[in-house]
Parts: C-alpha cells; sequence; structure tokens
DNA sequence: AATGAATGAGAGTTCATTCAT
DNA sequence: CATGAATGAACTCTCATTCAT
C-alpha cells in the first residue's frame, strides 16, 4: 500500500492519494486499509518518510566517509539529484507530500542536516543552525522539482551544490571546484517493506 | 470573497477554502461563488497574485530606484519578509496556495525576479537565468516559512539576503554588509478590488 | 429566443435547454427570459408548436387541394420526412420535445389528422377516430426519427406512407402506388416570428 | 433500489427519479448509490430492459409456439397490452424510460422483433427489415401509451394487432380475424431480482 | 487480517427565479 | 423591456469510516 501510495501521489498530488484508491491500487478491499493505518495523513507521511530513508541511506552507503566535507556534501547533493531523476515517481511523492502536510517538512529536511552539522565542527562551514539547515534543504528540493519538470538540465546538481555551498561561506572557487568534481553513480535499492512505522505528526495538519 | 479565501487559506491550507466556506465567510450565498469565479482553482490563484502584486507593489513603491543594485535586492528581501510578518494571513494564504496549486510557483516568483535581472546586466550578479532565479525564489519563501511560524526571529531578513547575495557570487563581506544595512519600514497599502482577473492555471493541476 | 430553444433542443434534448442557456444563446440577458415567457416548458411547447405550424403550412401550402385523397396522405407523409430532413434541427426538436413533455403528443399529432378525416368522410378510409390517428401520426415520427439518425434512407417516406394507408385500409396495391408516385418538392419558408402565443399546458407534465 | 426506480419513473417520468429519491425509496442513504450502479441513466436503463425482458419472458412462456405465426403475432402484441394494463407502474416505467434515454429504443424494441423475424422467413410477412420492426414496435408502444392513458379501451389490443397485421402485408380479412380471436391471459410473474447487469448505454445521450 | 456494503456528511455545481437598476 | 448579480434549493458525487461476516 505504501507503493501504491507513492504512486499516487506522484501521479497527482496527495489529493488523488483516495483511502479507496490506495486499496484499489494495492489490490485490497477498502475496510483493510484501517488494519494497518490510522488515516490518509500517516499513510502519506510513511510514505515519504520510508522514501526519504532509502534515498538517504543509498547516498551514505556509497562511501562518502573518507571525504573532505566540502565535497561530501556536493556529492551528497549531486546524488540526491541523480536518485531523484532516476526515479521520479518517488522523488515526486515526496515533494507533493510536502506540499500536502506540511508537518512533514522538518522530518524530510533532517536528513540533510547532519552533513552540514559535521562540516560545520569541523570549521569548513560557517553556520549550522536550523535556519541555515532549512534554507540549504529548501535550496536542495527546489533544485529537484526544476530538475523534474524538465526545467532544468543535468547540470542541475552542480550547480545547486556550488550555491548551497556558497551559503554555507565556502570560498567561491573552492566551491565550484567541489561541486564540479565527478561523482560516482549511485544505484537505489528499493525496500518495499516500510522502514519506519506510526510516524507521528504535527496536529496542526489539520488534513483528514 | 478574494479576502475571505485568503482567510481562509492562511488559516487552515487552501483545503479549507471550500467554496461554501468562502461564500459563507463572505455572507453571500453558495451559487453566488460561480457568478465571478469558474471554479475553486480560479480563486485561489486570483488571492495569491492579487496578494504578490500588492506586496510587490508596496515595495517597490518605496523608492528603491536610486540604491546600489546590491542594496537594493537585500533591501527587497528584507521588506518582504517585514509585510509578511505584519500580515500573516496574507503571506500565509500566498504560501499555502502554492503548495495547493503547483503552477502558481512560477508565476509568484516571478515577481522577486526583475531586481535580479537588473542585477546581472549591470554586471553585479553572476548568473540570471530561470533556475537562478527559482532558488533565489525559494530561499525567499522558505525563510517566510521559518519567520511566520516561530521558528526564526527578527533577524531572518537580513541572514536570507546575505545568503542570497551570496549564491548570486556577490563578494561575502559586501554581502553582509548590504544585508544589514538599516532598511525604511513599508506600509502595504491593502486593494480589496482584485488588480487581477481571470488568473489562469495550468491544465495539470489536477485539483478542483 | 424559440430559434435558440430550438437549437439547443435539437442538439441535446429539452434539458439542455436552459433558460440560461436559451438566453445565452440569444444574446440576452437571463432575466430577460421572463419578459416573454413564464417558464421553460412554455417555450419548448411554442417551440415545437411553431416548428410543427410551419412545417404544416408548408406541406399544405402545396396545393394538394385537388388530389385524391389517398394520394394527398401519401405526399404530405412524403413531404413531411422530406422538410424534416433538410431542417434536421427543427425536426429534432419537434421529437425531443415531445419526449420531453408527454402532453405535446396530442397538440403535435393534430397536425396529421385532417387528412385522415377527410379521407374517412370520402369513404377511402375505414377510421378516423382517435386511436387510428395516434397510431397513424406514431407510425409518421417513428420514420422522422429512423431517417434523422440515419438508419433508414430516402426511401422512408414512401414506405412509411404505404405502411399507413394500408393501416387506413387502403387496398395493397392502391397504397404502393400511391405511395410510391413522384412528390414535388416543398419548400420550407421559416418564420421566424412565433405564430403561436402562449401555448397552454396540461398540468401533468410536472417539469420545470 | 430498480423497483424504486421504476415506481418513481412510472410517477412522473424520469426526470423524478433523483438518485436521492431512488436511494430514499429504497430505503437506503444516498451514497449506497454508488456502490450498485455508476450513474442515473446505468440504473434507470437496467430498469427498463428488466421490465421488459420479465414481460417478454412471460408473454413467450405462454406456449405460443404451436401457432400459426400470424395468430402469434397477434396474440403477443394483445398480450403485451394486458401486461401493461395490468401493471401500469411498470409498463409507464419503461415508456418513460424510453422518452427519457433515446438509446435505450433499439434495446427496447427488440423484444418484439423475433417473432416477426420468424413470420418473414415462413413467408408470411411481406418485410423484415429493421425499420419495419421500428415501425410495428412504435405502434405497440404507441398504442400502450394510448391504453395506458385512458385515451383507448380493451379493443386496444386486437385494433392495433390488426394493424400491425396490415403493415406486415397480412390479408386484410385473415388480420381481422386473427387479431380478434380469443387469447389466454398470462401472468406477469415479478421477478425482484435484476436480471440484466451493467446495461450499456450509447455516449451520445447526454443526460447525467 | 480481509472484506465490501452501508453510511452520511459535505463538497461542487446547476439553475429557475427575483429584483433593483 | 433589458440587465445580471444574488439567491437558495436541489442534485450529483466522493470519501472516510464503520461493522458484520
Amino acid at each position: 500500500m505504501i507503493d501504491a501510495t507513492a504512486e499516487l501521489i506522484a501521479g497527482g498530488g496527495a489529493d488523488d492519494a483516495t483511502i479507496m484508491e490506495i486499496t484499489a491500487t494495492a489490490g485490497l478491499a477498502t475496510g483493510t486499509f484501517y488494519n494497518h493505518f490510522k488515516d490518509r495523513a500517516e499513510i502519506i507521511a510513511e510514505t515519504a518518510i520510508n522514501i526519504m530513508e532509502q534515498i538517504s541511506a543509498s547516498i551514505n552507503s556509497a562511501g562518502l566517509a573518507e571525504e573532505d566535507i566540502v565535497v561530501r556534501l556536493a556529492a551528497g547533493t549531486r546524488r540526491f539529484l541523480d536518485i531523484t531523476y532516476d526515479h521520479p515517481t518517488w522523488a515526486w511523492a515526496v515533494l507533493r507530500a510536502i506540499d500536502y502536510l506540511p508537518s512533514l517538512r522538518p522530518r524530510v529536511y533532517q536528513y540533510i542536516g547532519s552533513t552540514v552539522r559535521i562540516g560545520h565542527e569541523i570549521g569548513e562551514f560557517s553556520d549550522e543552525d536550523d535556519f541555515t539547515l532549512h534554507i540549504i534543504s529548501s535550496m536542495l528540493f527546489a533544485a529537484a522539482r526544476s530538475r523534474l519538470s524538465g526545467q532544468s538540465g543535468p547540470e542541475t546538481g552542480a550547480r545547486v551544490a556550488e550555491m548551497q555551498l556558497r551559503v554555507l561561506g565556502v570560498d567561491p572557487a573552492r566551491a565550484h571546484e567541489a561541486a564540479n568534481r565527478p561523482v560516482a553513480d549511485v544505484e537505489l535499492a528499493w525496500n518495499a517493506t516500510p522502514a519506519v512505522k506510526g510516524a507521528r505528526l504535527q496536529e496542526e495538519d489539520g488534513r483528514k
């Protein structure tokens, strides 16, 4: 059902991910939904978070640990955009789930946060507060949206990575170099089984 | 009805801006809606665009013409955030309308574009392409969201302005100085009468 | 407005002949309708009757007076079908108006009655009661419907005329000959001005 | 719900067979309708066809097989009119459903077709093409309407049967004799369970 | 766990009709 | 006579949710 939900959200926004549609797409009866999820918000949140989890794991599994933190951030950003482009369904599902459930934003943005935090500790990045993280993440998702909708091309990853580094106070020349260094491809190993269960949501969303 | 719509969207997202609610809030009968708008998407789009039009007009009316373009961009950003904070209803209405109608994004982002374009012509900004504009605008709206939801404080305007300038290739020191220069307050003169009529929407939104 | 109504009914049935559609098609404001008609049933009835009036007048104006009554009936039927085919809009309008307003049936069927009555007085037709008239007329309209929807061809007029004559007890051979005698074309002179005003309807229709 | 629909259509035309009325009459909630039918047109079509199916079965079950085909047609027509008169609700439902959904006409008319076709094969009837069938059926339904609305009496069946035979080229004397021969009563065994499911409709009806 | 008919609130939409201008 | 915004009842349709099987 998570897969069905992702497909539906990707196709036409979270409004289309009706409980009836989800179950129908998953080949189940309507009532079965309630044996697994509390309501629509829950499955939508879970879907988005699962996807992000897998993307994040894929990126991190690609052995970036040893690298310079500046290069690491850029590589993460670029891989994120590559994966996003290779799996538009999941990427759109996340983007649209965020639009639908505002409270998902911090949950989804956090995956990008750790690298920045490390970079700041090392002294490479000028900031690491929540606001900076929020802006950096917004840039990443804005870039993904642009790429997915065909408004920007394969250079998107390098460009936004460079911009992020500039925002983080990295010297422009170094930012440019780091953002354009070749990056190895990453494969996204999709794991159909939900990794996260019972995603908690803020009350204020007010959706049904 | 535009005002009613703005209030409702601000309150709980575009999903709450039901035609029945809109007309009830405006003190009209349900059917009256259709004497003025085709459907919900139309009034939501019109509402968002009207608000942006007024904010934009207010910012530009504040005599920024004579200034250095770098200062001008920073001042525009900061004034946008000030207005946004002073009129949370309208600001939220725009933010949530965008979440609801993806096709609104380019329409709403364009208001920020002109300054960047001028700056690039003068040679102060490194880029002015659509992608850069998209990122710069995303940062602005992400900052507004952060400020409105109380996650960041009065310094938000200056901080995001500085970040934008860095992204645009302005020297960090100059960026810092320009972003922190005092800015005169602007008053938003709200004009109840819609300035834009029959806002056109992309087909693909697929909302009702 | 009568013309507009005819068009709309012909296009999609009387349900589509909304007061708003009628006035819009006629280039008038909605409210203007009520300066001319009491309600929808009235204009629909008037439309159908006007059309029948004109068709009937055209047929009769074609100098059938002198002929043999058997030939006259056949010629009337064939001319009716010719006119019907040449002016599908008006023909469909009548057919669909009947479907919509059952009480219109006797009003519309009466136009065919006079010839049969005369024929019976002369002694050529076996019956002339209301039931026979009803059946004869039904056959005519069924044939018109068949011809208009393309289910039967140019021979329709002669065939149904022959059938009608048989029903009326005319000798089969004579019926065949009379029904297949050449008929002069008739031109339908359309008269935009309504010939009938304030068509009265049975109460039982129960439409709005 | 089929029964409720028949009642409502019979009472005031298909326009009165509102989904709300149908479900209310059937003692169900409005939404339940959509668990069984796609829309109004579907249930109306299904209702009409079910009724015709049962009438047709009743007529044919009455052991007409052995008879002379001329007598058989006449008996079928007369039994149809008898049943029609004994069950005005179902008869009106069919008549009015046809008025509402034009595309139903061929579906409903076909039930009368088989006898005519057989008669033609044997050489008793002059024609058996679609047009003839259409006219013969129209006569039957026109007679039913006349009888149901009280404009003609118990002789209706015999009279229209005789007319049909004349149209089919049967010798007038023989037609008269066959049409007036005594006919055994038939009982209509109503079968509440729909015999037909998912009645397909032409697109062009344009009703909702 | 799975099912799927039943529910009923609520949304969108249409339209006849009124009425002040 | 013409206008057209306003009205509000009526209707179609969707969906989250329940529940007996």
